[in-house]
DNA sequence: GATTAAAACCTAATAGCTTTAGGTTTCTCC
DNA sequence: GGAGAAACCTAAAGCTATTAGGTTTTAATC
């Protein structure tokens, strides 16, 4: 029986591949076991189980938007900062719509607590930084704009826009205008 | 062998109830006949296959969402209606955490015409016509309000805002204050 | 009440997935 | 070469979804 010589590394990334090319919930034990050519049992000398290794496609996913979204913000600020974040957001998503979806499930304590997940929200917070909002509501935004972003990339993927007018595109122009303005016209402390 | 008296409403009702006490992936064929006490494939007297089933507790959600927000807003206008609106979503998501996420899930074609996306979506349009936005924004506006409260809830059902300070409360009433200003500031036609 | 047909139920089987326990093989180090 | 660890396999158990064909119940009609 010749080794296969896998890695949780290797296995990680060709479940990141398996979900982008058949969906989130195509990544499967026994559909890797195949493409190894190994039996499935023998995965778990690479990954606890299903749930860890979905764990680990997630922060996988997390590195590397937070790397798209910090060569995508350089040297922008504001609207452009804005802009330049959200797309990285979008951009990501629908080229790796696996890998995307693997960004939606509630976060293992690990993985909160990650060097990827750290940096993906230093990087949001820099760009919001921007704006001059004040200190304290910086994690009201933060939230305000994952949700916003978050929310309208899950109805594209659902196919909620379908293929009907106004296009996404203008849909999606809108929603980050609609962000630029509430972060310009933020309440300031005390007003709320 | 007695009837269990089984009918399509009966078999989603008890799918409705029981995503909302275990998840929504605890919806499955086997859990509903044991609940019954018939066998598996007895169900599929009742409902053509898994899949139909979710779409119709999607169904069902949509109704009662809908139910729910025609109540809240009305007499309502401008913030008071877009609060009372995006409250009912939230105080759904959480009474009724099972049924919200089945509302997660990319639509049916019959649910896309179903009589409750209808309402659904005509109640969201009244309450946006409160902000005098032109006809042509009103889709644009539609999902950004919907991409806004469903991404707020996704995240905070999994989990991302912890038991983290600021509270979750809070970061809502700033998101429905971005959002009144996003409706109140909305460029007029031409300016995008 | 008897008959008929349809619907609701059951049984059996198939196929697929996840995971554990114990055995076998491969690899590395001494 | 030997020892030990890790990677692999086999076997089994448990769970799910679904189909095909058989059995039972029910409702309608005469």
């Amino acid at each position: 029986m010749a080794r296969a010589n896998l890695t949780p590394a290797v296995v990680i990334a060709a479940a990141a591949q398996l979900a982008d090319r058949e969906g989130f919930d195509a990544i499967t034990l026994s559909a890797l076991a195949r493409h190894f050519g190994v039996q499935t049992a023998s995965l778990y000398s690479h990954v606890r189980d299903r749930s860890a290794l979905l764990d680990s496609v997630q922060e996988l996913a997390l590195g590397e938007l937070a790397d798209r979204i910090a060569i995508a913000i350089g040297g922008r600020s504001q609207r452009d900062a804005l802009t330049a974040l959200a797309d990285a957001h979008r951009d990501y998503a629908r080229q790796f719509p696996g890998r995307w979806a693997a960004l939606q499930r509630p976060a293992a304590a690990t993985t909160v607590r990650s060097d990827a997940a750290g940096r993906l929200v230093a990087l949001t917070l820099a760009m919001l930084r921007g704006y001059q909002l004040p200190e304290t509501e910086l994690v009201h935004a933060t939230r305000l704009l994952g949700a916003t972003i978050n929310g309208f990339l899950a109805l594209e993927v659902a196919g909620s826009f379908g293929h009907r007018e106004p296009p996404a595109d203008a849909s999606w122009q809108r929603a980050l205008s609609a962000l630029d303005t509430a972060f310009r016209f933020w309440p300031t402390e005390g007003n709320h």
